[in-house]
DNA sequence: CGGACGCATTGACATCTCTCAAACTCTGCG
DNA sequence: CGCAGAGTTTGAGAGATGTCAATGCGTCCG
């Protein structure tokens, strides 16, 4: 019953008559024909943290495109807690083209805004554009590695190395997300999106340990504690060491981060 | 330099003149054109154990169909250790089509034919058939929903849960591979196709602890230990509760999975 | 057959984490 | 301003895991 778009049910509202599609940098190069067909179809919806954008083994009428904000994907366990298995931010995608249920929900973090495909004429679309075709298969295997380095960091034993590679991730995914990270003068401010006891699940460990890693890294010099959801990153190769190095070089350094970060701000 | 497919430098040899694609679950529905244009761009290869069938961070030239055996996905982490990130096994796919470099590297762990399609006409195909182009990006959301499904396993806070959960998911998808899973006289044999140090980088734990953990679960009745990598399992209901109840009543039962099997044999 | 080798197991101990409980901080509200 | 409530932090003890070393088990090969 609920598995229409969330305009009236589920207290979404409309932020403008259409979304503006060509902001959204993975759907940027598409053809002009096709971004159009995508505005004819989409509808621009708005969500308040803590909104429910789609429940878990619905099939929602809709494929979702972030616009701004931050969304959730977690899964429901068996004795009722929410399992996070994922962060959405602007011009990530969620829903199963073409397919079944959704097998996560989706839920605001921050007031986001979310631009909902009608899911027929999309899929139709989708025939027609390679393009798009090729943009929407990208972006899923783009998503399939995010998983894999997260397998990655939950496989390290250590807390204190979980979290440390969970703000690698923040850092180098979410550069270009204000809500989440800030250059300082010389240094990086990471807004922790969700709560101890989120990122508890999310680490497999429980609020407590996740507070003593915190201090670990702190005392170890590599972040600054300002406020619980606010880190300051001092070092980010300490940080890396502590993570384990999972990814040879592959970590963004203090000094791009800085550069990109300061740059976006003149 | 080693980015072709790998039938003269990589040791793997042409198993037969073509592939039998239509045994592949997954493309036995396709048209039969996409068939033929299939076969017609597929070359079989064979692997024997332990031989490496894609590099991570190179882009071969063919994306893959697992036709046998069982491969291992992983990535080498910057001391060198290796870190699986996935199983593959018969009718599952890989490489990124349309896209860079892999970021994982393929393996066979135990003898494997792969069907390897050449990466231009394959691609080329997938713009003219968006039958095959739907079964490609289906694949790959099933993929991520393995992925998502680990993430949950490895944020267990004990090795038995993890293992646990391992073993749930041994059974809940690869009961048709026979090189894993066999029926006993009311049990279920689960045959594990990595050694104990893979599997406690998997797990995120030390091969000690997976030996204990192993036997821990022994102990409690949900499992018997036949051999080291033969496993029988006991009491499928202990071991998912054991396993956290991740998703409820998602996991196959003992009762389904043994009239499966047997259903197999005759 | 025996010995070397790889892998799995077991034991002992240090370390880390979980658990439970209490104190603390911040915010909103009367 | 004081209070209540949620979320975070701190503390102490029990439990689980990592670590190191030694032993057991099977296979391969001379």
């Amino acid at each position: 019953m609920e598995e229409n778009i969330p305009d009236n049910q589920g207290g979404a509202r409309h932020s403008r008559s259409n979304c503006e599609l060509s902001q959204l940098s993975q759907l940027a190069e598409l053809p002009v024909d096709t971004l159009k067909e995508l505005a004819r179809i989409c509808r621009p919806l708005r969500f308040q943290t803590g909104q429910i954008v789609a429940h878990e083994g619905e099939r929602p009428d809709f494929i979702g495109f972030v616009h701004s904000g931050i969304l959730r994907m977690q899964k429901t366990l068996e004795d009722g807690r929410q399992h996070i298995v994922g962060l959405l931010v602007e011009g990530d995608m969620f829903g199963r083209v073409f397919d079944g249920p959704l097998n996560v929900s989706v839920e605001s973090v921050a007031d986001a805004e979310v631009c909902a495909m009608q899911r027929a004429p999309f899929e139709s679309l989708l025939l027609r554009s390679p393009e798009l075709d090729r943009v929407v298969l990208l972006n899923i295997l783009d998503e399939l590695d995010r998983a894999r380095d997260w397998m990655i960091i939950l496989a390290k034993p250590k807390v204190k190395e979980r979290l440390a590679g969970f703000l690698m991730v923040l850092c180098s995914r979410f550069a270009g997300v204000d809500h989440i990270l800030r250059a300082g003068s010389g240094t990086i401010d990471v807004k922790i999106p969700i709560s101890r006891t989120d990122l508890a699940h999310l680490l497999g460990s429980r609020p407590e340990s996740i507070s003593r890693a915190f201090h670990a890294l702190a005392d170890g010099g590599s972040i600054a504690i300002k406020k619980p959801d606010l880190i300051e990153i001092q070092d980010m190769d300490a940080l890396c060491v502590v993570a384990g190095d999972e990814d040879a070089g592959n970590h963004p350094t203090m000094e791009h981060l800085l550069e990109f970060l300061h740059g976006r701000d003149d």
